[in-house]
DNA sequence: TGTACATCAGTGAACGCGCGTTCACTGATGTAC
DNA sequence: TGTACATCAGTGAACGCGCGTTCACTGATGTAC
């Protein structure tokens, strides 16, 4: 059955590596397909093609299987965040769109990633809730850091706040998110992210790019006193 | 065991409207501390006081239950709405603030409705994630009609697409929501959404209040072709 | 290269548990005369 | 106002089912000599 790849020394250990890849991206499709209630073990079993028995070869019990699937997505997401805070020095407007554009791409190509973040499955458990809530603070905080490099270099209005700034970028892709789900994946979800994204720079962007004291920063200020 | 307060001639069909309501609260405040996975026909009935095949009598099945809170729950963010179009013509923004502001609270309050929203019981039961996505264009399609009408009176700019602007404003508490729920309640939501809007309101508005010639409105067009 | 042993992934039967639901029955409440 | 009957909410025992998990066992693969 064992399919030979390359040197046979590690053989043992990387199937073992493998199978949890197998069982991890399985039940992350089960979520995806139909919903984080018919995550059970006997369903991943049946979709890898093991008996459920053959789960705890490879897990102690389901929680670590949930823990370590969260754990590899959550992975990915976080390289998506730390590259544009990289990107962020040289052009902090164009490292934040690129990092919502290749977010909704991750979300896409990883559905059941939300839902599961919904569920009790995380929700219930206060640990991975912490874990979760950690998670989208860095989330949230490197968008700040971003957002406040943007106003250093004067591309952003001075009275934009990061932090809210940041969890209204949350929103760009959120309620895109939410509707494209619902819609069960009929809904343009990449175009809206660029259409919400062209208004969020409209209400982040500095008038003119790169100058700094003109008459519209005053404008802005004097809006926000208004409003608050 | 059984209270009079009015007349007697319609006692019997008002004790069984009376359960409902009963039930329904029931549930949904066990949804809010407990997660949907927990709602069980056992789990309600105990929190109301009966055995479980009481609540045969009250509905056909656990279906019809949840059926009824959606409902119920539905109709309240319906009037919210609705209350919000009627306010438009007079003072648009003041009304898309005033809904946001009552929207928050509604969910502050029904706490449980988020979380019902994103579970099996609606995600995976296909005509129950059709009526949810009815009402959620209904609400997008109101706030949609609320810019349009801010539009013509020359307070929302003219480059704001009306859609995408409402997609939007469901991201001003969306995110927040996800936040305090994560927090346990932990989260200044009512105290965000305010910042958001104060954020949504410099993206949106018109430069200055009805008049509408100037030259701000340009630039933002110029701004908008940047973008897409 | 060949052999003996250890390791480890996988199996199938069995378990206790909580779930939604059914059903015959009870007793309180409402209605008709 | 009093009595006989109908209606209806509530009960407790019982059901079949899918769940997560355990366990003794098997057979393939890796390792040591």
């Amino acid at each position: 059955m064992r399919i030979h790849i390359g040197g046979a020394m590690k053989r043992l250990k990387l199937s073992g590596e493998e199978r949890r890849g197998q069982i991890v991206r399985a039940a992350l499709a089960i979520v995806a397909e139909q919903g984080a209630g018919s995550l059970s073990i006997a369903a991943v079993a049946h979709r890898v093609g093991l008996a459920p028995s053959a789960l705890y070869r490879h897990y102690p019990d389901k929680d670590a299987m949930i823990a370590d699937l969260l754990r590899r997505v959550g992975e990915g997401i976080r390289a998506n965040i730390e590259r544009a805070v990289a990107e962020a020095p040289e052009d902090p407007l164009a490292a934040l769109g690129a990092l919502l554009q290749r977010h909704v791409q991750f979300v896409v190509e990883n559905r059941g990633f939300p839902l599961l973040l919904f569920s009790d499955l995380v929700t219930q458990h206060p640990e991975r809730r912490r874990t979760l809530l950690e998670n989208l603070d860095r989330f949230r905080g490197g968008v700040a850091d971003i957002l406040r490099e943007g106003r250093r270099q004067g591309l952003v209005r001075p009275d934009v706040n990061p932090e809210a700034g940041a969890l209204a970028f949350l929103g760009l892709f959120i309620p895109a998110g939410l509707y494209w789900h619902l819609a069960g994946g009929r809904f343009d979800i990449t175009g809206h992210a660029r259409r919400a994204w062209a208004l969020y720079l409209a209400g982040i962007r500095a008038p003119e790019p790169s100058r700094t004291s003109r008459r519209a920063p005053l404008r802005a200020r004097r809006r926000k006193e208004t409003v608050s």
